[in-house]
DNA sequence: TTGTAGGCGTTATCAA
DNA sequence: TTGATAACGCCTACAA
C-alpha cells in the first residue's frame, strides 16, 4: 500500500498552496502557465489522483451510471445486454464515469432500488432497459427528477407524459434511445425479395409487445411497398425455439406456404430452420447466428451504449450549470449480416 | 428532489446527537434499548439514508466491488459472464456492497485500471476473471497487497507465489472459486457410457489453456476408469462452430469412430452436429444448448458469484480487523442438463 | 495569479 | 450510555 498522496502532498512537492493543485485539477486556464507545469510534475511523480469520495462529497457528484442486470432469460436478452453493458462501461469510462450495476424485481422493485440508490447518494444517473407498454419507472424517475435515459423508446403516451406536477416541469417526454426495429426487419424483408422471394412471412411475437409491433411493422409495410400480399403469411408467438419450430410448420402447411421467413428473433428462426426448407433471416445477431450461419439483424449496441451515455453526461452537464438539458431522441438503424440462410 | 435528510436532522428528531444515532446505524449494541428505537422512528419517519460518499471518506470504504467487463466474444463467453455479473451484483446487494464494472484491453491494461482505480480510492476489491496461464494480473494483486479473488484457479504455481516481498507476506497464494471442469466432462462422459456407449470422442481446445486442459481430463480419466480406450479418439481445436464440425468430420471418418462426443463447449458440440448422426454433450448450458435441445454441463454460476462475494465482505471485514484473513479455495460441482441430444 | 478559511456528512476518540 | 470535538480530502468563495 503505496503512501496516501492527497492534493496537500502535491502542493508541498510543488511549493504552492492547496488551492493552486485544485485550479490545475479543475480549472487550468487560470493558473500560469510555469506553475501549472510544475504542480502536474509534481502529479506525475508522486502519482497523485483525487480522492472520489471526497470530491463526491464537495461536489455531490459520484460520476457513477446506475443500471440494471437482468436475469438470465434465453436467447435475445443475454447476449444483447452483455454487449450492452460493455458498451456502456467503455463509453463511460472514456467520460470519467463508471457503471454499476443492481439488480431488482419487476418495474416496483426497479423503482424501490431507485430510491435506495438516490438516498445515499450513490449516482448521478440512471440507464433504463427494456422499456415497454405502461413503464412505471420512466414515470417515476421523470417525476422525481432524476437524470436517465433508456434504451427503448417510450411505447405508450403514458410513459412519455406524466401527469404534470410542480416537480416535474415540461418538457415531461424523456431522452430515449433505440434501434430501428421496423428498418431491420423492413431490410431483411427487401434482402428476401431482392434474392428472388415473393411468398415472405413473418414469424415474431404476440400483438401488444412494443419491440415485438416495431417489428411486425418493418415487415408488412416493406410487404405493401413491393406490392406483396402480406395474408395469411404472418404468425405471433412467444419466443422460443419449439415455439418457432411450431409456428414455422404451421406457416408451411398453409395452402401458399411461404419460401421465406422474416423472423422477430435468432431462436424463432432456428426453430423455424428446423420446420422445413426455407429462406431465413434472424433478428439480434447473438451467438447462435453467429455459430450456425443464420442471417440476421444486428443492432449496433456499441452505438447504442455510447449515445446513452452522451446524452447522460450532457444531461449531467446541464444540471450543473443549473439549466435543463434538450430532450434527445437516438433511433439507430441496425444492418443485416448476410449468412448462407436467406 | 426531496429535502437532505443527514445524521444531524434525525439527531434533533429523535433528540439525541448525531454520533448516537451513528451508534444506532453501526454499533446498536452500545444503544440503550429505549434510544435505540426512538431514534429508528425517526430514521424511519424521515426516510434517512447515509450518504455513502461521506461514509466512504471517513472510513475509507466504499463498498464497491469491482470486476472487468470483456468484449463480446461468440458462444462461451457472453452467457456466462452475463450469468456471473447477474450472480454478482445480486449476492453483492445482499452484502451491503455494489458492483463496478470497467473496461481494458489485456492483462497489462487491466492492471492498469487496478492502479487507476485504487489510486482514486474508487473500490475496495476486484473479481478477477478468465485465468490463465502466467497470468500477470494475480501476482500484481498480491504484490501490491489489494483485496481480491478470482473466477477461475492460478493455473501455473507462478501464479499462486509470487517473488516474495516484504509487501507480500505469506500465505502467497489468493483465494479462488472456480467450477470442476473436470467434473463436468466425467459426468457427461458417464452419462454417455450408462447410455450404452463406449467409443466416446472428446472434442476440445488445444493443449495449454487451463480450462481446457481441465475438461479434457475429466474425460480422459473417467474412460481410463471403465476400461475404454481414448486412443483416437480426441481431437482439439480452437472453438467455434465450423471448427467444431470439422473436428467431428474427422474423427468420424477414422477407422473406428466414435459414436458419441464429449465436447468442451456447446459451439464445438453444435459443429459436431452437423457432422453426423452422433451423441453430444456439450458444455456450459448455454443459450443455445436450451434452444436447441443439446445436452450440456451446466456451471453453478450463481453460486461461484456468491462464493465470489463471501470470500471478498470476508476478507475485507478481516482487514478492518486489522488481521489476515485465510485463503480460501472453493471448487463447485457443475451439473449435466440432460435434452434428446446424449 | 495565488492563498486562506470553511464546510460537505460521517465516524473515531475521548470526555461527561 | 450519551455527547462534544476533530478529522477524512476536496472544492468554492473570497481575500490578498
Amino acid at each position: 500500500m503505496a503512501a496516501k498522496v492527497t492534493i496537500a502532498t502535491v502542493a508541498r512537492r510543488a511549493n504552492v498552496s492547496r488551492q493552486t493543485v485544485s485550479n490545475v485539477l479543475n480549472t487550468p486556464d487560470i493558473v500560469r502557465a510555469e506553475t501549472r507545469h510544475r504542480v502536474r510534475e509534481a502529479i506525475a511523480e508522486l502519482g497523485y489522483r483525487a480522492n472520489l469520495a471526497a470530491r463526491q462529497m464537495r461536489t455531490g457528484r459520484s460520476n457513477l451510471l446506475a443500471v440494471r442486470i437482468d436475469h438470465f432469460r434465453d436467447g435475445r436478452e443475454g447476449a444483447v445486454l452483455d454487449r450492452f453493458l460493455h458498451g456502456l462501461a467503455e463509453a463511460a469510462g472514456a467520460e470519467g464515469y463508471r457503471v454499476v450495476l443492481f439488480t431488482a424485481e419487476g418495474d416496483d422493485g426497479e423503482i424501490e432500488s431507485y430510491r435506495e440508490l438516490l438516498g445515499s447518494y450513490a449516482l448521478d444517473a440512471f440507464v433504463v432497459t427494456h422499456t415497454h407498454h405502461g413503464d412505471r419507472r420512466t414515470a417515476w424517475l421523470l417525476q422525481h427528477d432524476v437524470a436517465f435515459t433508456t434504451f427503448g423508446r417510450p411505447w405508450s403516451d403514458t410513459d412519455m407524459y406524466p401527469p404534470p406536477s410542480p416537480s416535474a416541469p415540461p418538457p415531461f417526454g424523456h431522452s430515449w434511445v433505440d434501434v430501428d426495429g421496423a428498418a431491420g426487419t423492413a431490410m431483411a424483408t427487401r434482402h428476401l425479395i431482392d434474392a428472388g422471394h415473393s411468398r415472405i412471412g413473418f414469424l415474431g411475437w404476440p400483438t401488444g409487445s412494443g419491440v415485438g409491433d416495431d417489428r411486425f411493422a418493418g415487415w408488412s409495410r416493406t410487404m405493401a411497398e413491393a406490392g406483396l400480399a402480406v395474408a395469411g403469411l404472418d404468425r405471433r408467438t412467444t419466443n422460443g425455439f419449439a415455439e418457432g419450430r411450431a409456428a414455422a410448420r404451421d406457416l408451411l402447411a398453409r395452402r401458399h406456404p411461404p419460401t421465406a421467413l422474416v423472423c422477430a428473433s435468432d431462436l424463432l428462426a432456428l426453430g423455424a430452420r428446423e420446420a422445413g426448407d426455407i429462406a431465413l433471416v434472424g433478428f439480434d445477431d447473438t451467438a447462435m447466428a453467429h455459430a450456425t450461419g443464420l442471417s440476421s439483424v444486428r443492432q449496433p449496441i456499441d452505438e447504442v451504449a455510447a449515445a446513452c451515455v452522451r446524452i447522460l453526461v450532457d444531461e449531467l452537464d446541464h444540471r450543473r450549470a443549473g439549466v435543463t438539458a434538450p430532450v434527445r431522441h437516438v433511433l439507430r438503424t441496425p444492418h443485416l449480416v448476410v449468412r448462407d440462410s436467406g
